[in-house]
DNA sequence: TATATGTTCAACCATCCGGTTTAATAATAT
DNA sequence: ATATTATTAAACCGGATGGTTGAACATATA
């Protein structure tokens, strides 16, 4: 229970960084290697692994090793997570709608 | 645009915060003042305005003064933003269902 | 006007974060 | 065995973060 909260603190920790968010956007189109990440940013190899890490213990990538290459792939379930987490919110803006619905008829 | 995916990184770091979770459900229930809300917690004054400031700039919350109180409140657009984030992903895991739907037929 | 109440600001501290560089490790190729 | 390739680890740096305390500011109330 305390572990699921602390997922999330990790989850959104690791979605609020832009690259995190870009890395996750690619390799949810197709499983790359770190390498392979690495040469769409100006940062070091070091810094993508680092990203890799945190994402990795939010449970939002997997990697799985293939000869010298890791590869890198999205794993949903985290990202379930926090759609689940805005469930609960999601009525709010959808009332605030029909309320706004409600005014243009 | 990139406003846009500046706004996106202050709302998911909001969101990474248990604190900053809690407030964010409270004040989602009903209005509250910032003193009202310091009371449930074991914190300073002064470190629940810095998280209120901080939920502000992400758009998450609002304030309004009614004589020496703020009153703080729920603003729905910023989780709607992180909302429509996932939205993209969404697919995924439903996806990921319905193919072990198909296993279970 | 003075005082109490509600909130923020400022300065400070310890820790975390995103980046660097260099060294170490693991696996393949020569 | 050695060299090359792919990745991670370690040590470091500057800036952000979450907390503190104490002063300052704003608004009500006596």
């Amino acid at each position: 229970m305390v572990e699921h909260i602390l997922q999330l603190d990790l989850i959104f920790a690791s979605l609020s960084d832009p690259t995190r968010r870009d890395i996750l956007a690619r390799v949810s189109r197709v499983e790359l290697s770190v390498g392979e990440l690495v040469e769409n940013y100006d940062i070091s190899f070091a810094a993508i692994s680092k990203h890799l890490k945190i994402m990795e213990k939010a449970k939002l990538v997997v990697k799985r090793k293939q000869g010298r290459k890791q590869m890198v792939s999205l794993a949903p379930d985290a990202l379930q997570s926090a759609d689940e987490y805005l469930e609960q919110y999601r009525q709010m803006w959808q009332s605030r709608y029909s309320k706004l619905d409600d005014l243009l008829q």
